[in-house]
DNA sequence: CTTGGCACTCACTGCGGCCGAGTGCCAGTT
DNA sequence: AACTGGCACTCGGCCGCAGTGAGTGCCAAG
């Protein structure tokens, strides 16, 4: 019981702290919350909990407010997931249902995360690993020029110009553009590096040279190539956590500019099942230390398609937010597996 | 000559502030400056400066600096278009020409004119409208359900998902795809429109009502709708011009999140063969009133491909950065008219 | 274990004065 | 007529200073 009031009252000054981004007092605390316990005893507790390192003050004689590792308990063991009103879950709804292709969804998602958090939000395009290949086209641009479309069945695309040593007709590229959709239709491309390298092997001898070309930009374009395309909106809302936070906002935007590192973040989330936090230091990335990610994985079935989340302050909403990254993503995942 | 050395004045107020981000005084421009006057002199030019609307104090005993009129002033009569060194010219060419496709193209473009003229940069994709088919894929997915993918010359794809309210097998899809590729290969969209509404009436009657969909869509797609896609880079270069600024700083993310507001900044600079200036006012954006805009169009011919630009605070290297910009256009105009 | 009381700390605020960059004006010079 | 040096004046920015009050830590009593 003295154990389950000081929880009690860190999540009091997490929920304070996030509401009015000031530190949190002994009195105010005793008041605004019903602790049925006088500001002395909070003072106890809260001087017991700055000792195990929950909370800290940025000052002597200033109120306290949570360290990463206070907003870290209160994410795992205080804090549920709120679940979002019907009203909001029909607004989700209603804005993503009027898309016409992939990039529209990934765009409109992207931008109604941020809307709905008032954060950054950030969503990764379907992975073309995990999903497997519906189609591939192959079209002449000159006589050792190709281009190769690849269609997944997420609906992504993928484009990719091939230069050929040597000439190639309308008639090869037509037996091409056979060979690889026999080979690779259905194929999901992480699995399929050893059928992928086979492929020119079982064609004609005169094709092999382009086949194996050919085959190598996918395998180099799809499987290896790591850097895939994300969508990121919201960055105003970056200016909404002023101050402290404002000298610091150069590096942040700096760092979400990074391909690389959004899709760490990002895409670590996207094999879980569940929302992931992570909260300052636990992102890894220097210039993020004072901020906090909540992502989670969309699409369903065991290959999640990609990941998408947003990056705010640590003083942040997290069970709110949580709620609505999971939302959008549930909705997502439906809206791009039923086609 | 009176009338050049006041001229002379201003350019040394711009060029100054520039570089500082303070109000120039008369003493340290007589001083920095060979202009061969003493800083009374200087006080009196300024003095008729101020009176004509070219230069303004922030409060009184403070010093000058330039205001719209000033700038526009300085661009318009001032300034050349500074020369790139050979080195920088090097430079770009070696970070574009790695590209392995049109979205590399475009994305390595934005990050270049970002990190050159340490500004936000903006690029426009190719436009559809301006450029012709080079091919029209159709994929079934369903048995109501196609894929239509669209290459346009300059190597651009365009995916759009349709609903048909007739059933149609493989056979059929691919009447569909040769009829559309008859009809639309090497049109320009933006001249076709008759051209892909009479269309359906060539094909066999079963084919018309979908052709008649399918052209719809492509027209809806391509050539109705305005909202282009473009790519922006270097955001975080907004936080360098500190201060005043600061405040502002939302809503200049906001307005740079808004695809309308930037299609009109760049597009409108896209027609003119030449750098477009837009300072302050002139974007007609409100939020972006103490921002300038450098733009330009690239790809060669009559018809430009699109827009590229920076934006920046109206304190900005103008002759510098319009040659970046002009620099970048210049070379991706190319890369993509060889494709 | 809790509580009221009490002394203490320290960021924040408002105020007054100083400083100096920069201006505008004027009288003298070329 | 244009330029220059001199001079008084303005006013934002920068101390230093004391007052205020929220908040703490400690202690002794319940």
């Amino acid at each position: 019981m003295l154990e389950d009031r000081r929880l009690e009252v860190l999540r009091a000054i997490v929920e304070d702290f996030v509401l009015s981004n000031e530190p949190v007092g002994s009195k105010a605390l005793a008041e605004r919350h019903s602790l049925g316990v006088s500001p002395a005893t909070v003072r106890n507790d809260m001087s017991a909990l700055e000792e195990e390192g929950y909370i800290t003050q940025p000052h002597t004689s200033a109120g306290r407010i949570p360290t990463d590792k206070g907003y870290r308990l209160f994410v795992d063991r205080l804090s549920g997931v709120k679940p979002l009103s019907r009203a909001e879950r029909r607004a989700i709804q209603s804005f993503l249902e009027g898309a016409v292709d992939l990039d529209d969804v990934v765009r409109r998602s992207v931008r109604l995360l941020a809307q709905l958090t008032r954060q950054v939000a950030v969503v990764q395009y379907p992975s073309m690993s995990s999903s497997s290949v519906r189609h591939i086209e192959v079209v002449t641009l000159g006589p050792r020029r190709l281009l190769m479309v690849i269609i997944t069945e997420s609906g992504r695309v993928e484009q990719r110009i091939v230069d050929l040593l040597t000439p190639v007709d309308e008639e090869m590229a037509a037996e091409l553009r056979s060979a690889l959709n026999c080979g690779l239709t259905g194929q999901r491309l992480a699995e399929a590096h050893e059928v992928v390298a086979a492929l020119p092997d079982q064609a004609r001898p005169e094709l092999r040279p382009c086949l194996a070309t050919m085959t190598g930009v996918v395998l180099e374009a799809l499987v290896e190539r790591p850097e895939e395309r994300i969508a990121m909106a919201g960055t105003a809302n970056l200016t909404r956590a002023t101050v402290d936070f404002a000298d610091s906002l150069r590096s942040i935007l700096e760092a979400l500019e990074e391909q690389v590192v959004l899709m760490k973040l990002i895409g670590s989330a996207r094999e879980t099942g569940t929302v992931t936090v992570r909260i300052g230091r636990e992102t890894d990335v220097d210039a993020l230390r004072s901020t906090a990610v909540v992502a989670t994985g969309y699409g369903r079935g065991p290959f999640a398609l990609g990941g998408m989340g947003v990056v705010g302050p640590m003083r942040m909403d997290y069970p709110w937010t949580m709620a609505a990254v999971r939302a959008v993503a549930k909705y997502v995942g439906e809206l791009l597996g039923a086609d």
